[in-house]
DNA sequence: GAACATTAGTTCGTCAGACGAACGAAAGAG
DNA sequence: CTCTTTCGTTCGTCTGACGAACTAATGTTC
């Protein structure tokens, strides 16, 4: 049907494109949590075979992006508020890490690195648009964990990213929230970069992701009409 | 060859009971960091179809317990050092997290389980032999995190248990280090379930496993010969 | 006409067999 | 002894098949 989404085979495992293709559908919210994906019409969609659409899913299973009922299949997972609550205080916890480690960890370039990209952020994420927030945002993350020297830390901190999904973009929408949420990361990269004081940057960035976690939940109410009592 | 390994079809996919068996293989040091694992060997061993076999090193590859070298297939994933340490310093966040999230969170029934538990630690812990402390502190992580009602949290740190994998039993080995542990686990729990104090169960929590993670470290050092100069 | 039993259709879970591509080791040539 | 060729191994992918479990539609009975 929809033959550009066809995935190419070009020197890396088909089932890996798949598995970029499907998340990156979800995140994009193309498919919605709750949507059944169906084994078929993933193979149409991608162009390959059973094989390597199931291999995909199992991969995605484990990232708890999609969740396999029983005797029914995978759908696109849903989050519960109390799901949500929990991702932040995870998130939380390892974005302190992240502080902490850039702190104690980065090389003086790492700093100056960081304290230049606050400096762009000024216009790419406090007046930027949606895209640009993001973008930058993504950017400070990088340049935050690399500094930190802990792969394992970056990759299960993008895990939870990618789990907390379109969550996280809702607070580029709100623009008190992106300014607040500015002075967080200044007082960040004071703390990490500038002063190197690694409890003060932890807690910097604990506390902002404390706040992003409120705005996710308040966000979530507003979106999913209220089941609590059903 | 090893038809008692054959795995037995018991309403639950068969590639969940062939993840577990195989996870459960490289914990035991049945199959060692570098070795190779063949499709086919699989296939036999388990008596499942390749099918099966290769959605269960999917799943193994997301959690990181086997490595796919392209082209050339899975091997048991291989820890540097520097990997360790990273591990380590995550764990050390998340427990952290947890012993804060018991403090706040956890019921008066649960406090009071986690002290008994304590209790029998005296003797299943602290005079006990490697399986007895083995499963005794595997049911302090359990209550802890049960109390801290965070499931996500719950799993994140057993995906963590589950890397770092044998190094963490070296500690059950020494009994020096088996003391100052115990120690550890009654400042842990006076804070989080005695005093309900969040700041000082998560600082007793990181502690342990900073100690913990020095320890391993060590160990790593000791039954690895030293390839830093290759 | 409503409740229940039966049937048919859908989708997954698993298996078997096949083929090409990439890699590694062994054999042969210079 | 080194370089090249060849061949076997193992993965990556595809196809086709079958039973089991669920869903929806159909039909039957009271």
């Amino acid at each position: 049907m929809d033959a550009s989404r066809r995935v190419t085979p070009v020197a890396a495992p088909l089932r890996n494109l798949v598995v970029r293709a499907l998340r990156q559908e979800i995140l994009d919210d193309v498919m919605h949590p709750g949507d059944r994906l169906l084994e078929s019409a993933l193979c149409e969609r991608y162009g390959v075979s059973r094989t390597v659409v199931r291999e995909a899913l199992r991969q995605l299973e484990s990232e708890r992006l999609i969740t396999v009922l029983p005797n029914r299949g995978p759908i696109v997972s849903v989050l519960s508020v109390h799901d949500i609550t929990s991702l932040y205080e995870v998130r939380g916890s390892l974005e302190g890490l992240a502080g902490e480690l850039f702190a104690r960890n980065a090389s003086e370039a790492d700093a100056v690195a960081l304290i230049n990209l606050l400096d762009k952020m000024e216009s790419t994420y406090l007046h930027g648009d949606l895209r640009s927030r993001g973008s930058s945002k993504d950017t400070f993350y990088r340049i935050l964990l690399a500094g930190g020297r802990n792969e394992i830390l970056a990759e299960d901190l993008s895990r939870v990213h990618t789990r907390i999904g379109i969550f996280r973009h809702y607070a580029f929408l709100d623009e008190d929230r992106v300014s607040t949420s500015m002075l967080e990361l200044r007082r960040i990269v004071d703390a990490a970069a500038r002063q190197r004081d690694a409890a003060r940057a932890r807690a910097a960035c604990e506390e902002h992701i404390r706040l992003a976690g409120e705005l996710a939940i308040v966000e979530y109410r507003r979106r999913v009409p209220d089941l609590t009592h059903s």
